[in-house]
DNA sequence: GAATAAAGTTCAATATACTTGAACAAAAGG
DNA sequence: CCTTTTGTTCAAGTATATTGAACTTTATTC
């Protein structure tokens, strides 16, 4: 994404580029409007929420509709459409890192017993490419695709503990600390204490401060000093006591140093918000 | 999608209707043709494959890439975007039907021990919403979103078998009956028979169809004579002896019971071509 | 390594496709 | 039943997407 328009004004605020299709920034946006939290939305609320007239608005969701990427209930209420998991199914299958990853990750599963996670840095917060769930307990649910904050999670903290300061401050300054149980960090001195720690340690540790009761280890992929994402696992507190964490970690390790000559094959996207 | 265009003339041939937005359309179109077989394209390749000039496909990408849905490789290749799988997480985690058919998929896994499927009729092919692995496996790749014809599939049979003869009739006309294996159905009276058998019988059964080694059952999920989709479970030819069938059979058909009262819950799609 | 071909990028002009508000229809609520 | 809210339609005008030609960069050939 270069230079946005080369006729810019100097100190110009923002001036759309011109080869954004307008339209569709306003499809995007709109699918982006449903969420687990809200995932059904009436147009007149979409209208709303979007600054979008109503007008419009029909005919954006009428498209998207006629597409199946959205669906529109009986009752006047749409809802995003099983066309786009069609769509991400592809992604997924094609995702390169994953053929790496996996072996891998599956490895590290039988060794710890645990549930182990690859995630990457995206705008800030920590996603979540693929999980490795233990064989003896069943988990349907796909985690690909969450996003979570990372002042709360081990994966996250580790990714903060790569990053220079002033991108941690801009992380702060953009989500904030927000608390999820007791023991989550709320306070930015606390939390860059909590980093400097974890620079010293070479791992992150989640002690139940995003989920009550969960505790991880999280270790850095990097390659050539940048940060390609984060290799991470969790379990209950009950299986998980402190001496085992740095067998935990070393297991990790060996795991995301695998990784690390992979930098090509990582999806790229901007990492800071 | 009531009526398109009302100014059409009488035997008008498809007009575009007047609510559609055409660089949607074609922004849509574009991510569609990135598939797990031909997951990297370059500009040209896009403009040509879609009738698009350059100029325009151009804008496309780069709005596209700007959201995060497509994403440009150092050699100029194009990538679907991992912007599309947090989109497809929000669907996921909000598909109301997944809340109701999971605990009865993983009941229905535990009894048999095999992979249990969760399958709706899409545009003439089965389309996989969620699967149950066993515990005793590591199975890390998700399912969810897959589509696959349905003459080969004991999934897609089923639902063959609960349609009107010219809809099968359209579908195999749509989409033919390609070999997979020796024992693929890929002759139309044949399929006919079979399906005949699959009514008489209550279920379908896929005999190493789509891929080799590979065995298994499916029921059709119906409410009040409409077909919703279908509850399936495979394995290998070796852990599933003909003598387990009717058990399989009887143990999904009573899943299928259950959720066959959920049918608001049921995403939307045209099931035809 | 130069020459040639192919692929990618940019731009200003053009036309068309998108947005808008107002007017109407259909539900929802009191 | 009336009022209010929400959803739908339409024609008009303008902003926006498309186009081809000119240009730059990358790849291929000899």
């Amino acid at each position: 994404m270069e230079n946005p328009n080369t006729f810019s004004p100097s100190g110009a605020k923002e001036e759309t580029p011109s080869w954004m299709l307008g339209s569709v920034a306003k499809c995007i946006r709109t699918l982006k409007t449903f969420t687990v939290n809200k995932p059904e939305w009436t147009l007149t609320q979409l209208s709303k929420e979007l600054s979008i007239s109503k007008s419009t608005m029909v005919n954006i969701l009428k498209t998207l509709e006629s597409f199946g990427y959205i669906q529109k209930l009986p009752n006047q209420h749409y809802r995003l459409g099983i066309e786009l998991l069609e769509l991400s199914y592809h992604i997924r299958a094609s995702l390169p890192i994953l053929h790496s990853a996996i072996p891998i990750m599956e490895e590290i599963q039988r060794q710890s017993g645990q549930i182990v996670y690859l995630t990457i840095p995206k705008k800030g917060k920590a996603f979540y490419l693929q999980s490795v769930n233990p064989g003896n307990r069943n988990i349907s649910y796909s985690i690909t695709g969450r996003c979570t904050l990372m002042h709360c999670s081990c994966c996250g903290k580790i990714m903060l503990s790569e990053m220079a300061e002033e991108m941690v401050d801009l992380i702060i300054d953009t989500y904030g600390l927000p608390r999820f149980t007791t023991t989550t960090i709320t306070d930015r001195a606390a939390l860059k204490a909590e980093l400097q720690t974890i620079r010293e340690r070479g791992y992150a540790i989640e002690n139940c401060e995003e989920f009550p009761n969960v505790k991880g280890v999280a270790v850095p992929i990097c390659s050539s000093n940048r940060l390609l994402g984060s290799l991470s696992l969790t379990g209950s507190v009950f299986s998980m006591p402190d001496e085992n964490m740095v067998q935990y970690a070393t297991l990790l390790a060996n795991g995301a140093n695998l990784l690390a000559s992979n930098e090509e094959f990582f999806p790229k996207c901007d990492p800071y918000p």
